[in-house]
RNA sequence: GGGCGUUUAGCUCAGGGGGAGAGCGCUUCCCUGACACGGAAGAGGUCGCAAGUUCAAAUCUUGCAACGCCCACCA
């Protein structure tokens, strides 16, 4: 056991505590009775954590530790995603830096190249997790593209190819021309960009109603040479007399038919549009429905094919050019329409981004979708807050099939193998360069890779074993909870549940809790672009570990989103006074725990007992306390939880208990100081053990110095290895009792303190006091006269129902009670008099308003009963403290 | 266009049908035997606006306004 130092410093004990943790194996799985196993969302290995990971791993460090300390089998298993374009994209960038291409180097070189990039930056993360203090197991770190991991997404993509829930099709993909790839709609990015709309006009292939012409609108014009019909509103009269005739497609001489579609809005433009099936997503389903030719214009890089004279070639801003021209030249050009509209851009090279027709690979969610709405809507996975169940119940029930294929070099190639000889194709376990068909030797594998979320789908078992050893889930899956942002409810979380109900028979995890995103002081959104990101490791130098998952996890609450109070300061430290203030409670728990250590001499571990009405108190408090933090932790409440500890600690045990236990403690008799001892031991040790899963270290290095206390013998080495105070073997301490008999003390005294300060009194000098109340709580106060005198400073102390107004005294009412205290030739009669005439003002306003609800017929008879029973309460409690004010200002007239 | 959230003290935020709360900041006093990263006493708010439900609305409903987020669409 050692002294405590005077001072705490976080730098410096923090890693030492988690070493010790590392190296005791704490943080491997724990035995015990029943399950708690955890999966990280796995970070990208793109870069750094930002404030929403540090988030996220607090809330799971808290749910983790405190369900080890209940004795659960706890395991928390972290790793990290291979983010397929994101981690591309940035190795491309450093490639570019030195002057390499990727296409020169090749695949190869390339991936080699995303491994180290990986190795790197796997590495700084977890290291990052590591000094927050979060309990994962490193000795089992996973990856979304280990070869174990490999093989389980594998054997998915098999068995979802022979089951036919994987198929091949052609679609409307967002094409970056630039970056030659597909970008999925949750990667690309709106922007709104001026541009026109340009009115062109079709000739007719016959007049219709004597016009030899209709006028499309576009903004488009490059891709009319794809046209292969024209759409108007069913809901638009003027029109339908056009529809089932045809235009003359200019430039290209091809007659396409009118037709009519709802995706048409008769209101904008001319209520004429080109359908052009192979360069828009709109246009692609009007084209299935109406049965139309999808005619390619453009090849990979968005040029313009063979067959269209002097256009092919072009790009397609010198097409648009060239078109708008040509139809300028021939006199059908209508007019142009400035417009601005939102376009999508490549998030990685910023192009704009072009529908295009490709085949890819999709995923049928149709038979998927089914039981992972069932499981939520009956409450197999619960959502906290409630509201995001509807969030992810709507998504599902308009979930489309999903596109899984991505022209990318980094993640999970595509294992569909393909005989150029005989046209055999499979999708296989093995890689092979022999047609099991044909005997012929071209084959070759898809070049495509899967979508991240394919493989970070499988998070929760392909961790675990699955599928070569099931045994290894066995009672470990489903895992107890999953811990994320609402913005990947859609992408990552309805997806496990999907190939987790479909592989695993079961759900991925019982409770989804989703947190707050996590804003800029201005209430803008962190990104680096802006610069007003908060780098958890900075506030982690300043304040400590402790601290920043103190100030994290009283910002969980229901609310979607909180701004985070940082500033960046002139020489680039963040400060933030609310972390701040997380560091001083950490300071709190130090020095208080300090005081309590330094005064057990003499001490021998025993029960908890009430000797005095404060330590009725301050153990009725505690009892309670343990029951609401750990209800509050088992409903996912960490806000709550957090302030109620904080209130509870400093406001209540250090400004209260530990005060009143120093004279006891300082001065007591042998025994009366033993039983202190073990009740703030007690108390102490409960704290610890509760402030524990949120401020893991500084109570650890406290638990080093800390004796057995009544709770239990300390056999565990490490306070993260203790049990969770139990609430139930606690509930004996509860006492209502006491602790309105302990309030009417601190009234006293605080009325004394008020008289103080008001006649400027020093806060040593003894004062004699006189307090006129009911017998009850006269005989109440005579029990606990001793602290009311210690604490309040008081000389003499008389007590009961009759006292009478000592000379020169001023008085302070509260409640039934008339507290006097004297201050002797000081007394200010007209400032007292002006004071109380106040009070008495306010008392009968308070008084006038709770007797118009009384004498209110319809309060009296449909109010809750004990509402009008506590309003009658309050209406005589006044009239005493009016009749009492009513009298104090007589006497000083 | 559909959905969601927020609007409470100078700041960051809790709370939530029946007496307006915390932390920081501010004012005054106190370096009292762990803690000045502390203690005590205070000041400060018609809980965004309007209507409705109710005996009773900061709290529920509706509308409006501002800010923000998500989804869809933008020929």
């Amino acid at each position: 056991m050692e002294e405590m130092p005077k001072t705490y410093d976080p730098a410096q004990t923090e890693p030492l505590m988690i070493q010790n943790w590392i190296d005791g194996g704490c943080y491997q799985r724990s035995k015990g009775v029943g399950d708690c196993t955890v999966v990280i969302p796995p970070p990208n290995v793109t870069g750094i954590l930002h404030m929403g990971h540090a988030l996220d791993d607090t809330i799971q460090d808290t749910l983790i530790r405190y369900n080890r300390m209940k004795g659960l089998s706890t395991r928390w298993i972290v790793g990290t995603d291979h983010a397929g374009i994101a981690t591309q994209t940035k190795v491309d960038k450093k490639l570019k830096s030195e002057g390499i291409s990727r296409l020169e180097i090749g695949r190869e070189k390339f991936l080699d190249a995303c491994w180290d990039w990986r190795r790197e930056y796997g590495g700084t993360i977890v290291s990052q997790i590591r000094r927050m203090g979060c309990s994962v197991d490193f000795s089992d770190e996973k990856f979304t593209m280990s070869p174990e991991y490999a093989k389980a997404v594998r054997e998915v993509f098999c068995d979802w190819y022979h089951a036919g829930l994987i198929y091949r099709g052609k679609r409307i993909v967002n094409w970056c021309p630039s970056c030659t790839t597909a970008i999925s709609d949750d990667e690309a990015e709106y922007k709104d960009e001026d541009s026109h709309l340009w009115h062109l006009r079709y000739p007719l292939d016959e007049p219709v109603d004597g016009h030899d012409y209709i006028v499309i609108a576009t903004t488009r014009p490059e891709t009319c040479l794809g046209d292969t019909g024209v759409a108007v509103s069913p809901e638009d009269p003027e029109k339908a007399k056009y529809v089932g005739h045809n235009v003359i497609l200019p430039i290209v001489d091809r007659p396409i038919p009118i037709f009519s579609d709802w995706h048409v809005d008769k209101d904008f433009g001319s209520g004429f549009v080109k359908v052009t099936p192979a360069h828009d997503p709109n246009d692609f389903a009007m084209g299935q429905t109406h049965d139309l030719p999808q005619i390619n214009i453009f090849d990979e890089h968005a040029v313009v094919v063979d067959g269209y004279g002097d256009v092919s070639g072009m790009d397609r801003d010198t097409a648009r050019k060239a078109i708008v021209e040509w139809f300028d030249e021939h006199g059908l050009l209508d007019h142009i329409e400035d417009i601005n509209h939102s376009v999508m851009h490549c998030y990685r090279c910023d192009a704009a981004l072009e529908p295009w027709l490709s085949e890819q690979w999709f995923v049928a969610v149709d038979k998927l979708k089914g039981p992972a709405t069932k499981v939520v809507e009956d409450g197999e996975v619960t959502f906290h807050p409630a509201r995001w169940k509807q969030t992810y119940l709507t998504w599902m029930d308009n979930l489309k099939d999903w596109c899984i294929s991505r022209q990318l070099w980094w993640g999970h190639r595509i294992p569909v193998f393909y005989c150029e000889d005989c046209g055999w194709e499979d999708a296989l376990m093995e890689d092979t360069d022999v047609c099991p068909k044909c005997g012929g030797h071209h084959v070759h594998q898809d070049h495509d890779v899967l979508d991240t979320w394919f493989s970070s789908q499988l998070w929760t078992f392909a961790t675990q074993g699955w599928p070569d050893h099931p045994e290894q889930m066995e009672g470990h899956h489903p895992t107890a909870a999953l811990v994320t942002a609402r913005d990947i409810i859609a992408l990552w979380v309805a997806r496990m549940i999907m190939s987790s109900l479909y592989f695993t028979h079961e759900v991925p995890f019982h409770d989804v809790v989703i947190y707050a995103t996590i804003l800029a002081k201005d209430g803008s959104r962190m990104s680096k672009s802006k610069g007003n990101g908060v780098d958890p490791m900075q506030l982690i130098e300043r304040y400590g570990a402790d601290a920043m998952r103190f100030n994290l996890l009283t910002l969980v609450t229901n609310n979607q989103d909180v701004r985070f109070d940082a500033i960046k300061e002139k020489d680039g430290s963040i400060a933030s006074p609310r972390t701040e203030a997380a560091k001083s409670f950490v300071t709190k728990i130090w020095n208080a725990s300090r005081f309590v250590l330094m005064n057990m001499d003499g001490y021998e571990p025993g029960p908890a007992k009430a000797v005095t009405p404060e330590d009725a108190w301050m153990l009725s408090r505690l009892a309670k306390t343990v029951a609401s933090t750990t209800a509050s932790l088992d409903a996912f409440e960490y806000g709550d939880m957090a302030r109620g500890l904080q209130t509870f600690f400093w406001n209540e045990v250090c400004d209260w208990y530990i005060e009143l236990c120093k004279g006891r403690l300082l001065d007591g008799e042998p025994d009366q100081r033993l039983q202190v001892q073990r009740n703030l031991m007690f108390v102490l040790d409960c704290s610890l053990r509760m402030l524990h899963p949120v401020m893991p270290c500084v109570t650890e290095k406290i638990w080093d110095s800390m004796p057995a206390s009544g709770l239990d013998d300390h056999s565990a080495p490490f306070l993260m290895e203790a049990a969770w105070p139990d609430p139930d073997a606690l509930a004996g301490f509860v006492d209502d009792v006491a602790e309105g008999q302990f309030d009417l003390a601190r009234r006293v005294v605080a009325a004394v303190r008020s008289t103080r300060a008001r006649y400027r009194l020093s806060p040593k000098a003894e004062l004699d006091v006189a307090v006129r109340s009911d017998a009850a709580d006269a005989a109440a106060l005579e029990g606990q006269r001793d602290f009311v005198c210690g604490v309040g400073h008081i000389d003499q102390l008389a007590l009961g129902a009759e006292q009478d107004k000592p000379a020169g005294s001023v008085s302070v009412i509260d409640g039934g009670l008339e507290v006097f205290v004297v201050v002797g030739g000081l007394v200010d009669l007209a400032a007292e008099s002006k004071r109380l005439e106040r009070d008495l003002a306010k008392a009968e306003k308070d008084l006038s308003g709770i007797e118009r609800t009384l004498s209110n017929e319809g309060f009296v008879s449909k109010a809750a009963p004990e509402v009008v029973e506590k309003k009658r309460g309050q209406a005589s409690e006044l009239t005493t403290t009016i009749e009492q004010l009513k009298a104090q200002i007589a006497d000083f007239a």
